[in-house]
DNA sequence: CGTTAGTGTATAGTTTTTGTATAAGGTTCA
DNA sequence: TGAACCTTATACAAAAACTATACACTAACG
């Protein structure tokens, strides 16, 4: 019945991937979009978020670290002062961990097993009558997609089932998508999964996400090739690029193929997915911008990026 | 200086039911559409909606509070003068409170009719989440078992939906029973039905209630041949014993048993449900302690008990 | 018409909160 | 070694809250 509820709150236990505090405060802010000295102020003002430190004093934040910090951005962003975000936050964990979630979660994950697409399908709707997909997609797909061992992440076992979900979804989400597309007008993503990357929920999920905050977003889907991208940015005008991987085959190649098109093109490129915690530095230096795993952080931090670009370009 | 102040807070007075005070003025007056100004006006000139304050004295709005103001403003919007809000929102408060439990019953109700399973269950977390399990087993849980014609007394009709939730409420209070377990250090209790009494919900919800005093229970369930206990008191040292009968099919038979159990040894005695009134003399007669069917009077009469034994103890 | 109570809002002066800057110095790494 | 990054501690400034008083407008009443 109760199949793993720990598994559930993708926030409260540790991070499958890795465990370890090893970012710096700089990628810290990076990911997160929060200014060193202000995660400093917050560390000591409210205790906020303590990171491991390494022997010489230097901070070292981990996955689950960063993933606590993008509640805190969003409880601020919420209206809470940063002076009662831990009160916001027990508070948050309590009433997660009996929420109505865990009963569809638990619902879903059954009927994924029993491959009842009929049932999945179901509850799928059930639930979406009632939540936003913003919510829906933080609070039970991504668990869910965790939980089968996909998302932006490295394979894990299940493999049928995971497939049988990864196509429910993605027919869900891209009718959902194209449904949504003719409503939007705000600025434009391109959207594409890196080669070798065939799991393009990940993407589908950001780009309905990115459409909910306004985003006109174009979707390229799977393993797509680096080089073809440049093509397409200069036949459409797009705002922004914004790549998928997981852990990557040949990941040199392609950030030699992302920094030729960062060459070749002004337009912002961004890189999200599990790739971009993991080949940070190496992103950084194809002139990209990781996003880190959260989506909803990522759209804020496109947002961010898309805004200090258009200033620049005014001062120029 | 006030960095400890939050941690502080966190683990004193933050009652399990109310809502966490975090919102500033000026999200509230976001939220609500109410001048901050006007806010504080309202609390000073009229006394309307005091929030919690922080440390320094700013106030700290919670998600109740905003409700409130958002009732307010609808009495205002149909013509009721501020002044005389106060009044009107202390009536509708009142009937209010008592409308959530019967709300809450009818719809629990009708899941059950229904056999509806995740209904009921989201009902029941729901409610949890709102409420401490003791008011919930008063307030919800005691009038939904009288309804459904079982407690600690005969049957009624409807079988087949007694026993749904019956079966339900065991799994529903024995997790959380279970759960609890570890937690309490108090005098202990060993809790079983009497011999030919099948429906243990009203024990498992003394056991409960008296968890949740400090009692440490050990709950065998039901129809327990009165004899066992024996073995069971010899082995571990408990403080009492609780039974809990509805109306019994051999009472005769039985009262002599627990008059032997009473004689072997000197641990207090309690009868509880249906049957200890109905057969109070009985009971007396046979050495043990009635305990009527209110659980909280029980739990009551089990601490009397057992400090005026102690008492007892010293003394001889 | 003037007066007065009821209400929302503005202003003034002060304190708190919070993000950021700076100084003075340690660590890492090519 | 020096550039880049990290550390702590102190300082500062803008935003936001606090209190208290004052003001403007409405509606009712004499």
């Amino acid at each position: 019945m109760n199949m793993k509820k720990n598994l559930m709150n993708s926030d409260s236990t540790a991070d499958t991937s890795s465990p370890q505090a090893v970012f710096p405060i700089k990628t810290v802010a990076n990911l997160t979009g929060v200014n060193p000295i202000t995660l400093r102020a917050w560390e000591k003002r409210y205790g906020l978020i303590s990171p491991k430190r390494s022997a010489s004093g230097h901070r070292l934040y981990s996955q689950r670290d960063i993933e606590l910090i993008n509640e805190v951005v969003e409880l601020v962003a919420s209206g809470i002062p940063i002076s009662q975000v831990t009160q916001a936050l027990t508070e948050r964990e309590r009433k997660d961990t009996n929420d109505v979630w865990s009963s569809i979660f638990d619902q879903m994950l059954m009927a994924v097993h029993n491959f009842d697409e009929v049932e999945l399908n179901k509850r799928y709707n059930e639930v979406l009558a009632l939540y936003p997909i913003d919510v829906v997609i933080k609070k039970l797909i991504i668990p869910l997609l965790e939980e089968l061992g996909s998302l932006w992440q490295q394979h894990g076992g299940g493999i049928a089932e995971e497939h049988f979900f990864g196509v429910f979804l993605r027919n869900k989400l891209g009718a959902r998508f194209h449904h949504q597309m003719a409503s939007v007008d705000g600025p434009r993503l391109l959207a594409a999964c890196l080669p070798g990357e065939r799991h393009e929920n990940g993407l589908l999920l950001f780009a309905l996400s990115a459409q909910s905050h306004g985003f006109q977003v174009t979707v390229l889907g799977a393993n797509m090739p680096v080089d073809e991208l440049l093509v397409v940015t200069e036949r459409t005008k797009f705002d922004g690029i914004v790549l998928s991987g997981s852990v990557c085959c040949d990941f040199k190649t392609v950030f030699d193929q992302i920094k030729g098109l960062a060459d070749k093109t002004n337009i912002p490129i961004f890189v999200g997915g599990n790739i971009s915690s993991h080949y940070y530095d190496d992103i950084v230096r194809s002139q990209s911008i990781p996003l880190g795993q959260d989506i909803s952080s990522s759209i804020r931090r496109v947002l961010q990026v898309l805004n200090s670009n258009e200033n620049n370009d005014t001062t120029k």
